[in-house]
RNA sequence: GGAGCCGGCCAAGCAGCCGCGUCACGCUUUGCGUGCCGAGGAAAGUCCGGGCUCCACAGGGCAAGGUGCCAGGUAACGCCUGGGCGGCGCGAGCCGACGGAAAGUGCAACAGAAAGCAAACCGCCGAACGGCAUCGCAAGAUGUGCGUGGCAAGGGUGAAACGGUGCGGUAAGAGCGCACCGCGCGCGGGGCCAACGCCGCGUGGCACGGCAAACCCCACCUGGAGCAAGACCAAAUAGGGGAGCUAUGACGUGGCCCGCGUCGCUCCCGGGUUGGAUGCUUGAGCCCUGCGGCGACGCAGGGCCUAGAGGAAUGGCUGCUCACGACAGAACCCGGCUUACCGGCCGGCUCCCACU
C-alpha cells in the first residue's frame, strides 16, 4: 500500500483506549529529545499519538510547534513506516531544538523503529 | 523642527507546493473530489460581573465575604461616563479603597516634658501667700527667685504638639479683648438633583489632633455548584442476597440554626458500564446612516453571518521583498479589570525653539 503524504483520521491514535493497549504491550524507543512508546497495530499503516506535556514547554505556542513538526514529519514519511502504533512523547530538551533539528531526530527516530519492528518480526 | 499628552487602528507582506478542520455541493459513499471559511488584542491571569444549566425553587435569623464621595449608563459589576474634593504637572493632562473618629474599644516605634486630658525640659514672671536680707519705733517699703506659685510667648523633639498675623492688654502671658484671615454651626442663593462649599447673611472665641487596607458602626450587594453543568439515543447489565438495629432516627442542605421536603435505617457481597449524538455558537452580535444626550449610552432604519475542535484543526517547506517581524494559541458564551508586547499608522491637543 501506498498511501499519499497525507494524514487522516485513520492514522491517529484517537481514543483512550488505544493509548491504554499501547502503553500496556508496547517497547520504548527513545533518542536524544524524543522517546517513544511503539507497538505493532493490525490496522495495515502507522499511527501517530502525541503526549507533550505542559513539563516541556509552559507556553501552548511552543508546545503546538513541536506537535506540528512531529505531525508533518509523520504525514510525508508514513509511506515508510511499519503498521506500529507510535506514541511519541518530547522530552524537555526538544523546546530547545529550531525545526530543522527536530525533523532530524525524528528522522533517527523512524530509523530505529524500523529496526526495532525488523527485530520483532 | 523638538519634547510630550489623549483617543482609535494594525500586528510583516506576496507567490508556489504539500497538509489539517467545520460546512455546502457532487460522486463510484468505512471514502474521494470541488468550493467557502478557519485564533487574539490580549485567545493569557482566572480577579470581578452576568447569561445558560442542574441542585426537593432558594423563606427568616445569625455568621462570613464584598463594595464604599455624588449623579448617571448598563443585563450586571469592584466597569464606564460626567461632576465634586484632594494631590502631581508650566501645560495638554494624570493619579486617588475618597462613608463615619462629638457610639464604643484600641494603636502610635524612635525622639520628646508631654501623643489626648491635658501636661511643662529649657524658658518667661515676681502679681498673691510664706521665708530670708536691708531700711523703718511701727504700719510697711525695697530687694531676693528660696518655698508655695503664675504662664505657654520663644527654644527644642517628632509624621503629628489644642488656629494665623497685628494691635491692645499683663508681673509675665493667654481669644483675655479687638480687627482681618481661617474654622465650626444655622439660614438663603448656586450647583437643573446630589456630592460640594463658589457667594451672601447671621452666629460661636474655637468646644471637634491622627489612624477605620485596626476592631467596629452605617448603607447596599451575595443560595450552592459548574459545559467533565445538564439533557438525549442505542446496546449490555442490574433492579438481588446475607446479617443486624430501631424510629425524640437518617438524608436532602457545602458555614450554623429555624423552617421546608423525602424516607425505615446500618454493615458486608454484587452492580453502578460502554458507545453515539446534543449542549456548540445568531449573540446584552458586528458594520453603516439618522435622531436624542456634554458623555458613557439609548432609540429608529438598512445591511452582514464572522472558528467551532474534541488525543484536540487553523500548519510545514521553498523563493522574493522590507522598516527583519514582539507578546502569545479559541475549548459554553458575553461585559470588564489586570498583566505581557518588536514596532507602525491615523486624528485631536499642550509646551519649547526657529521663521514669516
Amino acid at each position: 500500500m501506498i498511501a499519499p503524504a497525507t494524514f487522516p483520521r485513520a492514522a491517529r491514535l484517537l481514543k483512550p483506549q488505544d493509548f491504554a493497549r499501547l502503553r500496556r504491550i508496547s517497547r520504548h524507543v527513545g533518542t536524544r529529545h524524543f522517546s517513544a512508546e511503539v507497538a505493532a497495530n493490525e490496522q495495515g499503516g502507522p499511527r501517530l499519538g502525541l503526549a507533550i506535556s505542559k513539563r516541556v514547554s509552559k507556553s501552548a505556542v511552543r508546545r503546538n510547534r513541536i506537535k506540528r513538526i512531529a505531525r508533518d514529519h509523520f504525514r510525508r514519511t508514513r509511506a515508510e513506516l511499519p503498521a506500529v502504533d507510535i506514541l511519541l512523547i518530547a522530552r524537555s530538551s526538544a523546546d530547545q531544538e529550531d525545526n530543522a533539528s527536530l525533523r532530524a531526530e525524528l528522522v533517527r527516530l523512524w530509523q530505529r523503529i524500523a529496526a526495532f519492528n525488523e527485530a520483532v518480526h
